[in-house]
Parts: C-alpha cells; structure tokens; sequence
DNA sequence: ACCTGAACACCGTTCAAGT
DNA sequence: ACCTGAACACCGTTCAAGT
C-alpha cells in the first residue's frame, strides 16, 4: 500500500543509498523537523530500527543527506579573471537555490561544519574564483567561511518562513503591516525606513548581501594574521 | 512585584517573570535542547503542565525568552556622525557578546523574525547609526536585515561547537587537522591556503566580517527599488 | 549479516479533577 | 483562578530474538 512511484521497486532493498533518498524525500515533503527515523523508515516499508545498519544516528543520516544535496549544486564554469565576481554570485547563488529545493537541509551545515566530500569542491570552487579575482590568501580563506554561514543562515530562514507560512508567527503582509505601524515616538528611525525595511524579495535582498561582501572584500584591509 | 533572583526563595510563586527566568537559567546551565517545558518546570518545582498559565507553548516562551535577552544588549552612546562606523561594529558586538551568555538563544531569532519590543530597540538603534554615517535609507533598511542574520548566526554556530566541545562533531584541533590534509589533487585550492584557513578566533573573524559588509555599505550602489 | 518488535527514557500538549 | 497528575501521541536509540 506504501507505494511511491518515483524510482523505488515495489520493493526495495535497503542500503546505504536508498536510506539517504528515503530521507531526501521525507525532506521534500514534510521539511527537517519532518525527518524523523520512524517516517524514514517508513518510506521504506520498515522499522526505524532496521536503519541504525546503514546510519549511526539521525545526525548522521542528516549529514548525509546534506553532502547529497551539496553533490547538486551547479559549479558553473573554471575561474575566468575576467568575470570572477559574476561567477562568484552565481555559484552562491546555486548554492542557496539547490538548498532551497530541500527545506531545512541548511540547518545542517549551520549546526556542524560539513565535512562531506561535495561541500569540499564547492569550498575549492569558490576559493579558485577569488584567487583567479586577485583576493589575497587571507581574506579568501575567511571570506569563503563567512559568506557559507550567511548563504546557510539565508537558506534556513526562508525554510522557515516557507514552513510555517501562516499556522504560527506571522505572514509577510502581517510583517509588514507590524513593520509599517510601528511607534514612530519610540522607534523613530523604524518608522521612517518604512516600506524600505519590507521592500524587494528574497532574491533581490540576497544578492544585495553578496555584493556588499564582494565589495568589502575588495575594500577592506585583509585580516592581519601571520 | 518584579522580584529578580539570583537566590529565588525556595518556593516562588509562579509568575509570568518566574517562568521566563527559570527558562533563562535552564538555558545557561543545558543550552537551548535542554530548555524542554519539563525542566523549566523542575526548576520552578512543579509539573510541565502548570507553565501553559504563562505561556501558551514551548516556541512563545522561547521568544520571550529571546526578547528579555535583548534587553540586556549594551546600546553604547546616541549617534555620533563623526565614529559611527565604530559604533556599528560595537553594537553588533555587543548583540553577539549577549547571545553567547545564552548559548543556544540565536535559534530563536533565526527560525522567527523577533517582534518583542528590545529587539525593536536594537534595530532602532542602528539603523540612527547607519543614518548618522550617511548611509542612504535603502542600504540601511536591507542592511539591518542582512548583519542581523549574519550576527545570529554566528552566535548559533558558536553555540554548537561549545556544546558538543568533543562527545560529537569535530573539536577545533580536529578540524584544522582535517582541512590541513586535505587532497591537494582534489582540491588544490583549499589546500594552498593551509592553515589560513583555521587561522584566527571567532572574534577576529567576527569583525572581519562587519569590516567586510560594511566598508561594502559605503562601496556597494544602493538596491535598485522604488 | 541483516532485519524486527518491543521496550526505554524521553518530548509537547491537553484535560479532567482538584484547590 | 490557578495548579496538577495522568494520559496521549509522539521522539531517538537499544537490544534480544528472529531469519
């Protein structure tokens, strides 16, 4: 009766990759709080306890999964000097997309630095873009650190706001309405952003992010370590 | 009748203060995972049950929670046009200063956009600063948005590797072993940068970062809406 | 070697029953 | 009005018992 169509035989055997697809799936469906051993097990006809052969634990069935979802992500094309800065918005941006795809997934590599083969060549994509811009070793090193915990942090935001769109917290228009009608006496420099402060999507702000910390890079003094 | 204790008499009268206090206290002694409607019961000496008076559920007083930890952010001096930039980088110090008092607390800002009232104060605050400096009322509205999550998410991330310091994850010595021997076959890039890249503590990078967004601030062309 | 049911020690939340 | 014990519907994980 549990029949998902997708790829699964009526009947799968369990394995390594058919536990991490099952939790992918799960994800997709019911979000990370959604990924419970028992649901995953489920999706695979069997006990929760049946998985514990394939993954130590839900953490790391979780880490798993995220390193699968890393293996998604466009690289783009090899560093051009000539439009570095293009291609490093672009592969952030892919990032942040494919991670999209999976609700929550980012809640991972914000909760342990992901050691996963995948994120590795992603880390060593974007690192060979700086260089090839002419970002010095030091501000490329912490800068690759920095703009993945915001991408993350991004990532895990709008799952949230995805997830929860009206059941609990609030809504975009009931934020910006909360926003809009603050008290101009207590909050005075609130009040007179306005509109600003809800104005664009999620898009437009993001890459607005980017182009700050690509600027900055640009700027700002390296960090002045040994 | 706002009777804060350090020493709370042996038998408190629940109250609204009460709960979120004992909350706050769990918070410091277990971290954010530990803060379960149970033990803050337990540390009020009595049943789960009885905290549903004060608060109508585990995420209402985990907000709560957060916005009474807002209240003990430093907001330094009225805006002075001629160290504002200063100014910025130690507000958003302090904000982090605070969270890392309550390891775990950052969660709550990342999985819901605070409404509580010092939370207002915070943003209030710097976007007077940022107006101060000159920075246009477009780049501020975003700005707040983008260094507030990026802050968050830097005291979340702390907070989990203090947490599981070695019983899970990897430690710090661990890590920096780890991208110190990567493949230089396979990822020449991360491995060029050797040690840069665990070079340096959670505050250096922290203020790097605020270097990073806004010396962009002043660089960056303003968002392109109405 | 793999799989499983049942159990253990937890959760958040509800509710009838007490004061 | 406030408080409570007990229950409900969940968790992750372990383990003896099966194949």
């Amino acid at each position: 009766m549990r029949d998902t169509p997708r790829t699964r035989p009526a009947k799968a055997a369990l394995s390594y990759d058919a536990v991490i697809d099952a939790g992918l799936r799960v994800l997709q469906e019911r979000g990370i709080e959604g990924v419970t051993m028992r649901a995953v097990a489920q999706e695979l006809d069997t006990g929760a306890a049946s998985l514990y052969v394939y993954v130590a634990s839900r953490r790391e069935l979780l880490n798993q999964m995220f390193d699968q979802v890393a293996g998604e992500v466009d690289l783009g094309d090899e560093a051009d000097p000539a439009r570095w800065r293009e291609q490093v918005e672009q592969l952030l941006i892919s990032v942040l997309e494919t991670m999209n795809r999976y609700p929550g997934i980012a809640r991972v590599p914000l909760a342990n630095v992901p050691q996963g083969t995948n994120a590795l060549v992603i880390a060593d994509r974007l690192i060979s873009l700086l260089r090839a811009g002419g970002v010095d070793a030091r501000s490329a090193a912490w800068f690759v650190d920095i703009v993945f915990l915001f991408v993350n942090a991004t990532a895990y935001e709008t799952a949230i706001y995805v997830r929860d769109g009206s059941d609990s917290g609030a809504t975009a228009a009931e934020l910006e309405a909360y926003f809009n009608h603050v008290d101009p006496g207590r909050y005075p420099h609130i009040a007179s952003l306005g509109p600003l402060l809800t104005a664009g999507d999620g898009d437009q702000r993001f890459r607005f992010a980017l182009r700050l910390m690509i600027e900055g890079l640009l700027h700002a003094t390296p960090p002045d370590i040994p």
